[in-house]
DNA sequence: GCATCATAGATGACATGTCAACTACCCGTA
DNA sequence: TACGGGTAGTTGACATGTCATCTATGATGC
């Protein structure tokens, strides 16, 4: 079988320390400076990206790339905290909209910039322009991969 | 405030994408091969590497960068599968080996080859050797960025 | 109308991770 | 010897993620 050679090793094993490493210290930071986590800010995120500041449930499991039974515990967690609410859904009586509430918005409004400036010092002001850009089609690539391969 | 370019933003959203993709089809490979984790992986290897097959439990928290807890946590459960065992340490009663069994080395053995290819299909064969490169250097930066700041 | 199957979303049991105590032991100093 | 602070590792409470299953509704064919 093919092995990974020296070098190959090293890349794998400094990527698995690296994304262990910044996915702590970005949740540390979040936590501190605002009592969200990574989470919690993807589904703000999410929400204020759309004009009406809701959506579907099922729709955002797929924008995440969740699994639906972990944004279903995940909205709950976020309801009891008043991040968000849940309005029925007129045109399907299934479904559900989450929406954002006022104490949600402030939140990730309060929370995106100290958050955007860590990742800025942690990774792109690490970087070279053109290192962004490599990381930019490698990250495309190996999407790519898994994508084609869950088909 | 600096602001991310649209370019940074897509980077960003994209690594957070591979990374989260990756994990999962990394572990439901491993987990559908093996019945092991990536974090039981992790441990094996770490164990591997030794030539006695054994660890002091810190020394292997802070080769994985793990937290104590969460290791000892780990451990006991891969315990509970027979996979470890403990050792008392003479030198230091408060402190304990992990050892490898037979059927931790079994297992390891047995998960290795599938989960290196399937890392080689997702993630090195899509790459050119330049891009590989330049991924090497990427991680090393922001591990540094990291490390520079926890102190 | 109604039997049948698919879909939206919630739920419960369980695996895993984090944080803050806690226990037991080490070691330097008086 | 005895005390005091540091270290190794475990534990419990709790947050989070996964999987399988359940409920209610929608859609389709007869």
């Amino acid at each position: 079988m093919r092995w990974l050679t020296e070098t190959e090793q090293q890349t794998w094993r400094g990527f698995l320390a690296m994304q262990a490493q910044l996915g702590a210290q970005l949740n540390r930071q979040l936590q501190a400076d605002s009592q969200l986590s990574e989470s919690d800010f993807a589904v703000l995120v999410a929400l204020t990206d759309r004009p009406d500041a809701r959506v579907r449930v099922l729709e955002l499991a797929r924008e995440l790339e969740w699994e639906k039974s972990r944004l279903s515990h995940h909205l709950g967690r976020m309801r009891r905290r008043g991040l968000i609410t849940r309005q029925e859904c007129p045109s399907d009586a299934r479904g559900a909209f989450v929406v954002l509430t006022r104490a949600g918005r402030e939140a990730i409004e309060a929370a995106a910039p100290p958050h955007v400036e860590t990742v800025r010092r942690l990774v792109f002001d690490a970087l070279t322009a053109e290192q962004i850009a490599t990381f930019g089609e490698i990250t495309q690539r190996v999407l790519g991969r898994i994508e084609a391969e869950r088909r």
